[in-house]
DNA sequence: TTAGCCTTGATT
DNA sequence: AATCAAGGCTAA
């Protein structure tokens, strides 16, 4: 059968075929030991949470409490170290107060469910049937849930990691203009506390109904209750309180694929292309909600509000995208909002010249944001300064915009300045890297629009309403 | 203090 | 009996 080599992309090198888990720690990015404290964690940070706790630790960051946690630097900033831990969901409660060995905690259900979803989402769907690189394709790993046939051989494919055997299967054939080649490897969440976010109750926004268009729907939604519990002191503080919860989004994303995979038969899954853009569309979709969550976009008229995101929405996507990448992205893998991941030179190897430009441009763009070590403020500050553009046309209150835009600034500056004086003109350097990221997205939408002219684009999409609004405005 | 290895013991 | 996440131990 031909679908073994013919992308070429089906095995990574010697190397990499490692015996055990893909993950890695999602504290410091060692090597997992197991389930710890609610999540699969390596052992030292097993060990650090586990003193932290006991001895009932209170650090100090000597910083700005954005001190990067990685191998070589966790022991820097225990404070920070210890924030990320929770953060990404680690329980002090399952540190036990009496100090009892052995045996299990009532997080023992959770790790069973964990390692349920996570081994759903390596069995692949069906195994590729056509050699023709025409057809549409499945996304394998996604909707496997409902879609796996309850005694097909398919289901016994996938019980090892995916690289160890070769499954041929494994690479995508897909519809010759976006090939992604091999099959996404096996989502590991950024934050695996993927049991807090058993799926939401069925009333996200995307599985709507379209009575009336999506961008109007994203706008009747309800803001969420602001968690307003806790405030912080700082202006930039307070711009990172509306940032949403990555693995809430993933979970999000990926019941809203797992539904739309469900609704269509078995011969109509999605393919790849279409995946991407459901991807899109949901994070877009998230994307909107924060700015309408956030006070200082409130305070605009909604006129204003839906003329500055028709305006930006691609340049927040690339955002978005490029701070996934920084925060969770391994080095030549794409992370995609699932948590899964794509090899860059895959896509390279197979995707017209377009969108390898696109992707190439974009990698040197992570990479230079990277090195510049953004942390978490920086990435939210230029997400407000790309909202709020005065220089949008037809935008009433212009000064409105034009005075917080300054005042983003003022605080990226002076955060920059501070938390980072060891890098000079770190503040200048992500200025620098704005226009490129316009030019990112205004290359994106044009690659969409092409897409759409061909009939690939999914309808009925934020995604659409928001290209076809743009092109609508242009001259 | 850190982190790798060891012991423990309820659950499967 | 096997599993595996708790806590414990100890050299660096």
């Amino acid at each position: 059968c031909c679908k073994s080599d013919m992308y070429g992309v089906n095995l990574k090198s010697e190397k990499d075929s490692r015996p055990e888990s893909e993950e890695n720690c999602p504290v410091c990015g060692d090597r997992v030991s197991g389930y710890h404290y609610g999540l699969l964690t390596c052992e030292s940070c097993k060990g650090f949470f586990k003193r932290s706790v006991q001895n009932n630790k209170h650090y100090t960051c000597a910083d700005q409490q954005s001190c990067p946690v990685n191998l070589s630097q966790r022991k820097r900033c225990p404070s920070c170290r210890f924030q990320k831990c929770l953060a990404v969901g680690m329980k002090r409660e399952a540190v036990r107060a009496d100090r009892m060995r052995g045996g299990r905690n009532k997080f023992g259900p959770l790790y069973r469910r964990d390692r349920q979803m996570k081994q759903r989402r390596m069995i692949k769907t069906e195994p590729a049937q056509t050699h023709c690189p025409h057809a549409p394709s499945d996304f394998h790993g996604i909707g496997s849930q409902t879609s796996l046939p309850p005694s097909s051989d398919a289901s016994h494919h996938y019980h090892t990691y995916p690289s160890g055997m070769g499954h041929s299967s494994e690479s995508l054939p897909l519809d010759c203009s976006m090939n992604t080649g091999r099959g996404l490897t096996p989502p590991s969440l950024p934050y695996p506390a993927l049991y807090h976010c058993t799926f939401t109750p069925a009333s996200s926004p995307c599985s709507t109904p379209s009575s009336s268009t999506a961008f109007s729907q994203a706008f009747s939604q309800v803001p969420a209750a602001s968690p307003l519990a806790t405030v912080t002191p700082s202006f930039l503080g307070q711009l990172l309180e509306g940032e949403q919860d990555e693995s809430q989004l993933c979970a999000k994303v990926l019941a809203s694929l797992q539904r739309e995979q469900a609704n269509r038969g078995k011969h109509d899954r999605l393919n790849t292309f279409s995946i991407m853009c459901k991807m899109a569309d949901q994070t877009l979709f998230g994307l909107v909600e924060w700015a309408r969550n956030s006070s200082l976009f409130k305070e605009l008229k909604v006129e204003d509000q839906m003329v500055l995101l028709q305006s930006c929405w691609s340049e927040l996507l690339v955002l978005d995208h490029l701070c996934r990448q920084v925060t969770y992205g391994k080095e030549s893998c794409i992370y995609l909002v699932t948590g899964q991941q794509i090899e860059v030179s895959t896509i390279l190897s197979q995707a017209g010249a377009t969108l390898s430009s696109l992707v190439s441009r974009t990698q040197d763009l992570v990479s230079k944001f990277k090195a510049l070590q953004l942390d978490r403020h920086e990435f939210v500050c230029l997400k407000y300064l790309v909202l709020f553009n005065p220089d949008v046309k037809s935008v009433q209150s212009r000064r409105q915009v034009e005075q917080t835009q300054e005042k983003v600034n003022r605080a990226l500056m002076e955060h920059t300045q501070q938390c980072h004086s060891g890098q000079s003109d770190k503040f200048g350097q992500l200025l620098l890297r704005l226009p490129e990221v316009r030019s990112i997205s205004l290359q994106v939408e044009e690659y969409l629009y092409q897409r759409h002219l061909l009939g690939d684009l999914p309808c009925n999409s934020l995604l659409s309403e928001m290209l076809y609004g743009k092109k609508a405005c242009e001259p």
